[in-house]
DNA sequence: ACAGTGACCTTGT
DNA sequence: GACAAGGCCACTG
């Protein structure tokens, strides 16, 4: 299951956008699927930004996208529940120097990484 | 083909 | 300021 085929129909482009962008967050930061999705262009409604993270899951091999390192708005681990562990991804982050608490990322405001601000 | 769900965000009341 | 609803697009059943 999990689309595991490609659907030529279904523009992957938007996908590898965001691998690419997700890819580009340095280590120790955070971003967010709305400022992702803004930097793609428009709305593309954030809900598709996660659902690219999980085209994207390590679990299809990219595991070169640090998925960890986004999280929702509120800078709250919102897809923790997807990763391999529930506290992969609390893990993760504490791993590269985020301190995260109550599954939330502690100064997410100044660890935020905005992609249309950061590289414009 | 239709309906429901989903790692969300923005706007309106 | 808080709560509620809508909107975006894609995948699954």
């Amino acid at each position: 299951m999990k689309t595991a085929a490609p659907s030529p129909k279904t523009e992957r482009n938007f996908f590898q956008d965001v691998h690419e962008v997700v890819r580009l967050i340095p280590t120790g930061r955070v971003s967010t699927y709305g400022a992702i999705a803004h930097y793609l262009g428009a709305r593309h409604g954030a809900r598709m930004v996660g659902y690219a993270l999980i085209a994207a899951a390590p679990a299809l091999g990219l595991e070169n996208v640090p998925a960890q390192r986004v999280v929702n708005r509120n800078g709250l681990l919102t897809g923790r529940h997807h990763f391999a562990t529930p506290t992969a991804m609390q893990e993760a982050l504490e791993a590269e120097g985020v301190r995260v608490e109550n599954d939330q990322v502690v100064e997410f405001k100044k660890l935020f990484w905005d992609p249309a601000t950061e590289l414009e």
